[in-house]
DNA sequence: ATGTGC
């Protein structure tokens, strides 16, 4: 008999281990998938996660299925942990299924130092980091830059940088898309989002945004970790941030006008938070080079922090950033809709594959895997909590064919933030992490250390187990936090 | 996530 998992109106049928279904009924055009184990399944059984993940499956052009990632949650319309390949040609867009913080998205530094170097400077480190990179809310950012400014970095990205100083070249080919969108569409940001980013490129901004010392605890691959440039004990640099109010302000201007101009494909779908552009029209080609365009605003923001964290470096420790080996391991979006070919049950297909909160993840030989990474498969870096530390995986054989290329991309949340609150005092949980585990926080609020403390998060040795298990995003190296600066 | 609302 089939093993089942009922949660209010939804009932997921077991297809094998750790991937669970449900058929599809009513308007459902087709099955929605979890890939999860019976914990992390129980732990989003009470909340709008599974409803949302099945209103999904009614969006046009949806294909085979709609998933869900291990670290789901629900989230605005779509679940974060969400993947839906939607046809490019008949299917639709949808700035929901995205997320408000386009590329949101997490890059990893390399250093050659140890943690016996940065044992007992973790004071110094994180007050120099602190003062060098903007975080919370709100303006100022590494650079101050006018309206030219921000049209080249929407559309040229991290060629930008490099231009300006602000990169080097091998940092480029060690990006996703070496650090630029070639569909990005200056044009289609309005000058009200223009204006919000003006002034936060390089900016961490708030949530669960943050710049991470780590060291390396454990490596599970020897021959990718080597390939990775990455061993025990070594320190690595982890930035996770997005596109600020640019890209907010971008994908509130798309819901708006998308809810209006296609109101007809609205008024079939479940949930107004889905709202979609038909593939083909006007609306969907402007949306796609605006998110294209604010995708090349968030490179350049985490490459602007990555590089002045190269410049705290080599203040705190009184060497050349160079001669301490602090080169980009990879920088990879986890908030981003892209058209790619994938193979479906229905023949090869051009789709917009969402990730919202999924982190793309193909394997050894994929054309579109950085040239450095051919061999070895696309890295995939998964946040975890400041309590619990960090994955490096490598993009999994699997992942072609169970999740259009895709896996988690953290550890994902438990609680709602107000709960958080009211559950943890910030204060209390910068103490514990000190005290008990060495890490040293600095955050901008208070009330920020409550929202991301460690026991909001599910267990994020779990979820990569899912993604290790399914053969989608393979293990290759653990960390833990040193000291975390943070909104 | 966010000049912390739709």
């Amino acid at each position: 008999m089939t093993e089942t998992f009922e949660a209010g109106d939804v009932t997921l049928r077991r297809v094998r281990e750790f991937v669970w279904e449900i058929p599809p009924e009513g308007d459902m055009r087709v099955p929605a998938r979890v890939l999860a184990s019976r914990p992390l399944l129980e732990q989003i059984a009470d909340d709008r996660t599974l409803e949302q993940l099945r209103n999904t499956t009614h969006l046009p052009g949806v294909t085979d299925y709609a998933l869900c990632m291990p670290d789901g949650h629900q989230g605005y319309g779509f679940p974060v942990g969400g993947v839906a390949g939607i046809d490019a040609e008949n299917g639709c867009i949808s700035p929901g299924a995205v997320g408000y913080d386009i590329n949101c998205g997490v890059r990893m530094m390399r250093t050659d130092l140890t943690y016996d170097d940065v044992r007992g400077r973790e004071e110094e480190l994180v007050e120099a980091l602190f003062d060098a990179v903007p975080t919370g809310l709100g303006g100022g950012g590494v650079v101050q830059g006018d309206a030219p400014t921000v049209e080249a970095v929407l559309e040229r990205g991290v060629e930008w940088a490099l231009e300006e100083g602000w990169a080097v070249e091998d940092d480029l080919t060690h990006c996703e898309d070496e650090g630029r969108r070639p569909d990005a569409d200056p044009d289609a940001v309005s000058q009200k989002a223009k204006d919000r980013g003006r002034n936060q490129l390089g900016s961490l901004g708030s949530g669960n945004h943050f710049l991470e010392v780590q060291r390396v605890t454990d490596t599970f691959d020897a021959a990718t970790a080597e390939a990775y440039g990455l061993a025990e004990d070594q320190v690595v640099v982890l930035i996770h941030c997005g596109s600020r109010g640019l890209g907010h302000q971008t994908c509130n201007d798309y819901l708006r006008r998308i809810e209006q101009e296609h109101a007809d494909l609205l008024a079939d779908l479940p949930d107004r938070e889905l709202a979609a552009a038909p593939a083909g029209s006007e609306l969907a080609e402007r949306y796609y080079g605006a998110m294209c365009a604010c995708i090349n605003f968030a490179w350049v923001n985490r490459q602007l922090i990555m590089h002045r964290t190269r410049e705290v470096f080599a203040d705190v420790f009184d060497r050349p950033w160079e001669e301490m080996g602090m080169e980009l391991l990879y920088d990879v979006a986890h908030n981003i809709a892209k058209k790619e070919v994938h193979e479906t049950s229905a023949g090869e297909r051009e789709l917009y594959v969402h990730r919202k909160g999924a982190t793309r993840a193909f394997p050894a030989g994929h054309p579109e895997v950085p040239a450095a990474y051919r061999d070895t498969g696309q890295p995939v870096i998964i946040p975890g909590s400041m309590g619990a530390g960090s994955y490096v995986l490598s993009g999994g054989e699997a992942s072609l064919s169970e999740t259009f290329g895709s896996t988690a991309h953290g550890a994902g949340r438990l609680m709602s933030r107000t709960q958080a609150k009211q559950e943890f005092w910030g204060g209390d949980v910068q103490d514990g992490l000190r005290e008990g585990q060495k890490v040293y926080v600095k955050a901008s609020s208070g009330a920020t250390i409550a929202e991301e403390a460690p026991g909001v998060y599910k267990d994020v040795d779990e979820v990569v187990r899912v993604s290790d298990a399914l053969g989608i995003g393979d293990k290759v190296a653990r960390t833990f936090p040193v000291c975390n600066i943070k909104g």
